[in-house]
DNA sequence: TCATCTGTACATGGCCAATATATACAGTCA
DNA sequence: TGACTGTATATATTGGCCATGTACAGATGA
């Protein structure tokens, strides 16, 4: 587990640490009851304050990723996909309401909105060749 | 034409402005060459800073609402139908954007994307008939 | 022409949320 | 007991957004 951060992103550094932590754990790289560095430990390492590593953990704990344990660490939780998968069906879902209560006004209407979803995922998967 | 802010509001004071002139424009109070009361009296009536009116009529000029001429005043533009359109149609894909951004993440395809699309056009039916 | 109206450009100050911090406290364990 | 663990506190810094005053330039009618 390697977590690299870059200070000339405008991605906070706390975010930075959640998402990789968080990338490694979907991925598989981490798994159940695996220990992560403590949050000084981290901090050391990345030349930053607790306060900072504390926030990305307590955050990571907060969304069911790990759990802290005054006193003994860090670790891994079990992952459960649906609980994951919850949160970002929200996000989902909310993105998708915006459009919708905009969409009425506009005089847009169901097919209407598939199509501009359609053409979206097509610029973003031209979008990721270009880089 | 008659402005009335809140300052209680959390909305700041040029929107507040904006959304009332907008309204009046889309809702055939002003129509076509109405002459707005000048960033001045406005200000002076409203007992704010001629910036903060100025502000309002810019954004409402770069929306195409209306249109400022130096030395003369702020005029109501034609309503430009499709122009108000294509604005609401970028409110649209900035939400769908944004559940696109969290889809990707949760494992959700573009099938998945238009089922739940369907089920909250569904719900809305279904509220607008419960009230 | 000149007084007085019009919109506009500029730099600045206040506010607030978000970010990152140091340090002292409390639990665990060899 | 010593050396590790996470946690709670108050605080400093930053950056964006809102609102402002004032001086400048164009238009218009007496």
């Amino acid at each position: 587990m390697r977590v690299v951060l870059s200070n000339s992103s405008k991605v906070p550094l706390y975010e930075q640490i959640k998402e990789q932590i968080g990338a490694a754990i979907l991925g598989g790289d981490l798994g159940e009851g695996d220990a992560l560095p403590s949050v000084r430990a981290l901090a050391r390492d990345l030349r930053i304050s607790v306060i900072t590593t504390t926030r990305a953990y307590t955050e990571l704990a907060a969304e069911g990723f790990i759990a802290t344990v005054p006193g003994k660490g860090a670790f891994v939780q079990p992952l459960d996909r649906e609980l994951v998968r919850e949160q970002r069906v929200r996000q989902v879902e909310a993105g998708l309401q915006t459009a919708l209560d905009a969409a009425g006004p506009a005089g847009l209407g169901r097919d209407d909105l598939v199509e501009m979803l359609d053409t979206l995922i097509q610029a973003e998967q031209h979008e990721s060749v270009e880089q």
